[in-house]
DNA sequence: CATGAATGAGCATTCATTCAT
DNA sequence: AATGAATGAATGCTCATTCAT
């Protein structure tokens, strides 16, 4: 006689009231932050409009004030969502104990172009970002620093520094060798981009491995698709 | 007869008055097209302001339309150059008769990259663009398609068939080759843009080429800058 | 006046839930108008918010409809509670019977600033329109009435008329000296008001009635605290 | 380019194309400033709306711009002019030499009252500050401070203290003096404002001070409109 | 009864553009 | 040629109000 929320059932559906609302907000919430990565990567952060946003995910622009303080609040949210999951790409793997260096490197870049091909927009977002090409509105000094093509390379030396033994980069300094990596994935995700319908993303991890050690001349053969590992 | 107020007709003799005008206002547009790059690459199209434009360069944003008829005229002018001067490297030349496939791309990179130098503001807009992180104002459908990483892949695709010969480039299809050129050259760029006081960017050409050739493994020794071109 | 309440039900036992549910309704809507007066007395109608006013009462915005039809509605709620509460001070009591009119004088302003000083917030902002100082959202003609200076200084003349005896307040215009009794009135409240710990607001009665009659050259010696009624 | 200005003359107007420009823009301000002191008294800082205000000076709201910075700014302008009008009328006049107190103080209030007549909006809009009756925008401090009834009321008290001897204001506290007699004031003000047509506002200045000194009981005979000085 | 969610109306502000001077 | 002035259109944002739960 207490509690009068449970026993409030008879009449309708098993969910709880509670739990059906916070679904729904959460859902709304990642809708909106979906439709936000495509306006971003579209038309920049500046140009990107609530307006456009809102009509994407099927609200008025007011209504996106029901889950975001503003325009800049979403931006930071997205920001916040793709880096974690990029970075979270360079925490250490059980499974890559026993593995080679090129091994680990292609279980790097297949979850990092996974991540990639899954938030599509924010990705592309990012990318834009850590090009340089944004106007970064932000109050939070860790996000611009982690959205930049240095911080990236950074993590990715470090990365090279716990895993690469001797030999396996040359003997390049490993912050150029992160950069032209960068380069060489970000050129093949652009292609994979705007190239219509090519197969999944990660298809081209083994081919931006094989471009980044030996180039260029040694890729004998390349089929259209993407060998196996190694 | 010295004042130029009053025959407006057709021929007359090259009065020194009227070029000088002519060059006032060339130089005028160049400024503002200058302004405009930086503005561009900054902020983006969108973002960026008449204000900051004209600011930048002397004027009034009332002003600038006696030069330009609008910000898309500005943009497209801007482009225009900047695509000229990119394309214009590809063109064919005298000089590279007696060179190797290595030696004239070294040529080709080090004359972009040389624009990408002198051109900078301009050049790092192209390539916002180029990555697709623009929204392009263009009625013109010519611009949108030069200004994309595929246009220059595929022109750079149509160098390599002249230029190259069997074995230059493996058995790797040129098209993927060339994509994989322009992210090395991008990233390095960026690097470059963004490290404050590194030497001239065209330093970067014997190391973009050895790493296009040969990848990592191959750069044995690559001293902090970059050696002659061999 | 106070309990018409539980006769309305033609048909049913004057049940304890109904009244109690009553008793909260009747709570809640005291709470939100005393929560109103803050809001408005602070930041004025127009720019007092149904949030702060529902904040302050423990409510969300939209549970305020549950007790008032609206906004306006609590405006006019307000106002009708503070404009009964002053305008009933001046209602004929018993207790003057035997009293001069300086006296008389002094309960009934007692009384008004006791009002002002138990309902501050309502008072204050019944302050703010009365001096003009609101754009009033009124549908009631008699609200709009009431709240003014002007409608003050009439009862205030009416109850002189009332209670005062020739030579009283000189050959003065009943409406002027009025006018002039509000001024000092309000001017005394402010400094209540804004001047942090004093004592009580009714502690000046004496000094406004002093000030009225005699001015400040009949103020041989003020203390800083008010004396007795004298 | 220098001086080619000079010499355009023959054709119009004498005056000078600069200065045309610049009085237009300082009566665009003027009355820019004018419509807002009118909104902001009649409707408070917070809900006046840059519409109204517009509309009001014969511009559409984005021109406003064109003279001021934002709302805020045009508040502040306001507040400055209409402050220093007011506390203008404490600084020590030649002409006061040989008068007693209670003349200069009847000059101080008839300059008051004379400001108070012409800028009557702005006047207003500074009454319903002073008397708390805003939210005030303001980054200036010092505005904060001397848009308050105790900051008049310091004013007022140090006149007091330099043109008052002994006796003139009895042994009152003259921050109270003060005090009463903003009360007074701005009574007659209101009573004045919203009373129709009277007279000009100044010819209440004999009142105020008679109050003042000698409250109702010594105004022994006020007629409907103001006697001369005594 | 209470409230999360949704929205239309409205606001201050920005900006590309036009035009008279 | 240059610009101060003016403006329509659009933007991010707030808020009173409605409604389903």
């Amino acid at each position: 006689m207490i509690s009068n929320r449970h026993d409030k059932r008879p009449k309708s559906r098993p969910e709880p009231t509670r739990s059906r609302r916070q679904l729904r907000a959460r859902l709304a919430r990642e809708s909106i932050l979906e439709s936000a990565a495509t306006a971003f990567a579209r038309h920049g952060y500046a140009a990107a409009t609530l307006q456009q946003i809102a009509r994407d995910a099927g609200f008025t622009p007011a209504s996106l004030y029901t889950y975001f303080p503003g325009k800049q609040a979403i931006f930071e949210a997205l920001l916040d969502a793709i880096l974690e999951e990029i970075y979270g790409t360079f925490a250490p793997r059980p499974e890559q104990r026993g593995m080679q260096f090129r091994e680990r490197l292609h279980d790097l870049l297949t979850r990092q172009l996974s991540v990639a091909e899954q938030r599509r927009s924010a990705y592309t977002f990012l990318m834009r970002i850590a090009a340089g090409a944004e106007d970064l509105p932000l109050r939070n000094a860790r996000q611009e620093q982690l959205a930049s093509t240095e911080a990236y390379a950074e993590a990715m030396t470090a990365w090279f520094r716990q895993h690469a033994t001797p030999g396996d980069i040359g003997q390049l300094e490993p912050g150029l060798a992160a950069t032209v990596l960068w380069g060489i994935q970000h050129a093949l995700f652009l292609r994979w981009l705007n190239g219509g319908d090519m197969g999944p993303l990660t298809d081209n991890v083994t081919l931006i491995i094989r471009f980044f050690f030996e180039g260029v001349r040694g890729s004998e053969a390349v089929p259209g698709h993407p060998p196996t590992t190694r």
